[in-house]
DNA sequence: CATAAAGTTAAACGAACGTTTGAACAACGA
DNA sequence: TCGTTGTTCAAACGTTCGTTTAACTTTATG
């Protein structure tokens, strides 16, 4: 079938990148069809047409959103290198896919704890392959090396948590003092997030030696 | 007045632990009037009784929440002891407050991003002193020593967003493994926080030896 | 050109939404 | 006893919701 180029791209894309930028920023729920189709500038009933449903849409995003960084997830950990160095290169390739995906980051992350069991077992699905990838590449050689146990259950939400609170938080924060999002740039991020994760929030100039305050 | 006891204590207490429940697990949007009035086993009308609309309602458990965090933000931090001593003690009376009041949290997180500007600006307040706090006590003091420059808009969502990530995911990751949630305890966690945050993620065998599990 | 498939449209469906109303009820001090 | 105050209730308000239907236009194909 050639029906890659059959289907008019514009009104099916134009949905699905209008919707991103609704749920991001009303929520799922608070999102109605109507002003989802207008603002699309397409007809009601093509949300329907293309996604089947409301939630088949949400569906669609979810999956982009997880397939992308799941993705990263296993080209950049899964690495004959050295912990440390692919956990470098992890943060860094998904914090820059938060940013670039940051409306699908926050659909994601903020519609997680609703309880419709269709999403839930559909981020499930997702979830399970993370938390395998972070459980061979970081947990089982981070407890070879260190004697900790620190189970992927516990890590993976850690560490998407932590990449994921500048943009999560950024709206907010710039309520509180504008311009604040700005005056930290992503790189900069992400080699805070790297000392911190690598050496602590205390001591990122040093790997050992004393420690004051 | 002595309205403090004349009032039937049953309903409104009712009514603000029900929707505590069924906002944290169905989202706020999601969660109806009537659902939650017939689950709270009190009249339609009485959830607008007591708190004038259900927008009035959610404000009403973003306070409670947001004050209970902010006391232990400046009982914690605000202090003569070091940065590290004070981190830790915030980090575990945080901890333990989210754990108790898992669902507000939840709610508090969630409906984050959220542009209704009449509960964004209501949040934002919240988070001026939020961030506040931790520039006097946490950003300046660090920056003093190590001469790094961390703005607190990026510390304070970074701190919270990594203390919650436990109980933000902790549904989904039930779901991804059964019973992982009880296989890390809400100290043990609170150890692997404080480790990480100030040793990182690798170094964890100095300073304290007997780090086991 | 014919035919089927893909895309688009206006209109309507029943259900659920948050909120309001006005009367009833219980408890209290005057 | 009356009147007041805080609480509870059933019923209805008007609006918006997600979805469906059936007819229409466009496009691709043989």
């Amino acid at each position: 079938m050639n029906n890659k180029k059959l289907q008019n791209p514009n009104s099916k894309e134009r949905i699905l990148r209008t919707a991103i930028s609704l749920f991001a920023r009303k929520g799922f729920a608070e999102t109605g069809m109507r002003e989802l189709a207008s603002k699309a500038e397409v007809n009601l009933s093509m949300v329907n047409y293309f996604f089947g449903s409301k939630k088949g849409l949400l569906k669609e995003i979810l999956d982009d959103f997880f397939s992308g960084y799941l993705a990263i997830a296993r080209e950049e950990l899964t690495d004959p290198e050295d912990l440390q160095s692919r956990l470098e290169r992890f943060i860094t390739s998904a914090v820059n896919y938060f940013e670039a995906e940051r409306d699908s980051l926050i659909i994601t992350i903020s519609e997680l704890p609703h309880d419709d069991p269709e999403i839930v077992e559909h981020k499930a699905a997702w979830a399970r392959q993370m938390v395998e990838i972070v459980n061979q590449e970081l947990c089982l050689p981070h407890g070879e090396k260190t004697g900790q146990k620190i189970p992927p259950t516990c890590l993976a939400p850690m560490l998407t948590s932590l990449m994921a609170s500048r943009f999560l938080f950024g709206p907010l924060m710039e309520k509180v003092q504008a311009g604040s999002f700005k005056a930290v740039t992503t790189e900069d991020y992400t080699k805070m997030l790297v000392g911190i994760l690598l050496q602590g929030i205390t001591g990122t100039e040093k790997k050992s030696g004393e420690r004051n305050i």
